[in-house]
DNA sequence: GCGACAG
DNA sequence: ATCTTGTCGC
């Protein structure tokens, strides 16, 4: 009896990946994995004023509530010109893979909120907390999200999402090891010969590389000048921000009780 | 088979 | 992701 409410358990969880990566082919036929904006193909960025950062931060043991932060910087001033967090009730677990499943509903959302709030300071491209197609189906939350939104989208994760054909994890520290100044990077190459990321030592202090990859609506080599050039620290400024305003929200209206 | 695995 | 202060170093 219980090995049999176990065993449907698991058919459903089964089934349900399934289902969630039907949805990412679906929707990864809408991905655009070069520029398409005026601002991207000129080396300063012209044009490019507002870039938006989206987070989510969660509470020790509790796998329901969660904060979702979306900030608005300046460009290239890196300025917070806009800040929203809200509280929101998680109904998707974390799992490798389908990180967007669970973040990007309230991603969404809050972008619709600034749309029919002040569609004047929506981002011109955001910065995601995750992986764009450094992903094992060449689809992560960036792509998700970006696709979504229709907004230009890059990912940049802090720790390396293992996908399979991508080099040895050994092999990989090696090579961050040769980043000696910030700006040097090197290419992550999938199985089928892609370039699906790039490392990069983003700021001089950081031993640490960030990975950086196309989400929506930009190229690979876009994505990462613009990175860079959105580094104070190693975590790009629009990321970094929305990390720590979420965090700071929660810090202060939950923590209370 | 076991371990690894964005946030 | 989160639990966590000080501390060693440029």
């Amino acid at each position: 009896m219980a090995a049999a409410l176990l065993e449907g358990e698991c058919k459903n969880r089964e089934l349900l990946l399934r289902e969630w990566e039907r949805q990412q082919m679906e929707l990864k036929e809408q991905m655009i994995d070069h520029d398409t904006e005026d601002w991207q193909s000129n080396e300063v960025f012209e044009g490019l004023e507002r870039i938006g950062g989206v987070d989510l931060s969660y509470i020790k043991g509790d796998e329901v509530n969660a904060c979702a932060s979306l900030v608005v910087l300046s460009y290239p001033d890196l300025k917070v010109i806009y800040e929203e967090c809200q509280m929101v009730c998680l109904t998707a677990p974390y799992i490798p893979g389908f990180l967007a499943f669970r973040e990007t509903p309230f991603l969404e959302e809050a972008l619709r909120r600034l749309q029919h709030k002040d569609p004047s300071l929506l981002p011109q491209v955001i910065f995601a907390d995750g992986n764009g197609i450094l992903h094992h189906r060449e689809f992560g939350v960036a792509c998700h999200l970006g696709v979504l939104t229709d907004l230009p989208c890059v990912g940049v994760a802090k720790n390396l999402l293992h996908v399979s054909g991508l080099e040895e994890k050994d092999s990989l520290k090696e090579k961050a090891k040769d980043l000696q100044k910030e700006g040097n990077a090197f290419s992550l190459i999938g199985s089928s010969g892609k370039v699906l990321g790039m490392a990069l030592k983003s700021c001089e202090k950081s031993t640490k590389p960030i990975y950086v990859s196309v989400g929506h609506r930009i190229s690979l080599d876009t994505a990462l000048r613009l990175t860079h050039s959105c580094c104070k620290y190693r975590v790009p400024e629009p990321i970094r921000q929305a990390d720590i305003r979420s965090r700071e929200y929660i810090r202060k209206n939950v923590n209370v009780s």
